[in-house]
DNA sequence: TCCGTGCGTAGACAGTGTCTACGCACGGAT
DNA sequence: ATCCGTGCGTAGACACTGTCTACGCACGGA
């Protein structure tokens, strides 16, 4: 009750909730854990949130909202990109970087995200905030496979990362592959559902150095960084 | 307190949260509840099982089990399976068929198996439960893609699988793909992971009616189900 | 017969989400 | 200037949870 509360009580307990669940993990972001770290009584929160599902869903919001502020900065608008020359193959490849890349740093709100049972998904427009994402994974797919049926080969790669992430990220994979790195993983997944490599590719082809843009994906985010006001690296 | 207890309390807990898994889903299997339904006090779970988490690791160890059991019984030792005519391909393709079909018909029961907060994974041997059906799993991946790196195969085939069957369960992927069955996700992620079609296959190849091996996995498993004693369909 | 030990009961405690009654301060109307 | 109403947060209660501890009861061996 001290400090600079110019924002509204709804905003605080979102970014405290963003804060709990980074700090300590989805288990730890109860109503009253994240009244008490906004400052108020753990009776407060239900003026804004009638339910303790729904403010963990605005919650969850944000960390959709964040994954995709990282996707488009790191792959930008597809049409753009791939006019500007930018092969769809490599896009993809980056894409799923920094997808792994949230799932894996941000894991508390990675797993937040898909508690289906602690978030309502089917109302409040929360399913449809990964939808964007989805869709330019989609038109990457039908420019890297012209042929395929887009929908089907983006949803079977989007598990497959989402398994990735899930199964790596309790070591599950870990300890089956006997990797110590997901790249592997990363770099089996990508060759499946979109080919081995890119067979036409004018420039990537003979250069081995490009195939390093699944493991360090974070080089496309770093200077800009349009999302840092989402999470709690921008407050 | 009036039925027929011949077996312990230890099994009688651990079947009732089977049932309850079953019946009502993962967040219904409280410690209170599992001991109300099997007529006993809140207190004395715990002379068997210390924590709630050991009593739900307990439970879950049921469903690798039966998961296991099922496996086997679909598609047999791999070296015997494959030494009698059967197709890797094949046989794996069964194999993920009967994985999908559990975890999303046994979903309460799925979802308690990976909801690694819930559970010790790390000890006990729960996780040591998962990894025979990888082992085969491996084993076939090796035989129906000889040059590849098996494990790493079949480490991104099953974290396809799982991804397909957690999005496919709540409804996000046949959100996204249109599609009103998992069919066409499993075959993009066979087709993705072990090659488009069995290209030397002389029998499966010109037969359609072979395809429907992913949707009808339950045809193996009929008549002699060795997993009956697991959950509550045999009791 | 007595004792000890295994096993389940019962109550307490801190914590949770939800609900309800209560205040308090601020702004517009009289 | 006074009064009222309404928005917003407080505080307590309730049922429920997991964990801990003390107790009792019945059964088997000495």
């Amino acid at each position: 009750m001290s400090e600079h509360e110019t924002t509204g009580l709804r905003e605080r307990l979102i970014e405290a909730g963003v804060d709990l669940v980074a700090e300590e993990g989805a288990q730890a972001l109860s109503l009253r854990e994240i009244a008490r770290r906004a400052g108020v009584s753990h009776g407060a929160p239900r003026r804004y949130f009638p339910t303790h599902l729904e403010l963990l869903s605005a919650i969850a919001r944000r960390g959709f909202a964040d994954l995709q502020a990282r996707a488009t900065a790191a792959v930008g608008s597809p049409e753009a990109a791939v006019g500007a020359g930018a092969h769809p193959r490599a896009l993809l490849a980056t894409l799923a970087g920094v997808y792994l890349d949230f799932a894996l740093t941000r894991r508390g709100m990675y797993e937040l995200m898909f508690r289906h049972d602690l978030l309502e998904s089917n109302r409040l427009g929360l399913r449809e905030t990964s939808l964007p994402m989805f869709a330019t994974l989609v038109d990457l797919v039908a420019r890297a496979r012209p042929g395929a049926d887009a929908p089907v080969v983006a949803g079977a790669l989007w598990a497959n990362l989402h398994g990735i992430a899930q199964l790596w990220g309790w070591g599950s994979l870990r300890l089956t592959t006997g990797a110590d790195d997901f790249a592997p993983l990363l770099r089996a997944a990508l060759d499946a559902h979109l080919g081995p490599e890119d067979p036409h590719a004018p420039v990537s082809s003979g250069d081995p150095g490009s195939r390093r843009s699944p493991e360090g994906p974070d080089a496309h985010l770093g200077p800009e960084d349009p999302g840092g006001r989402l999470g709690k690296e921008g407050a």
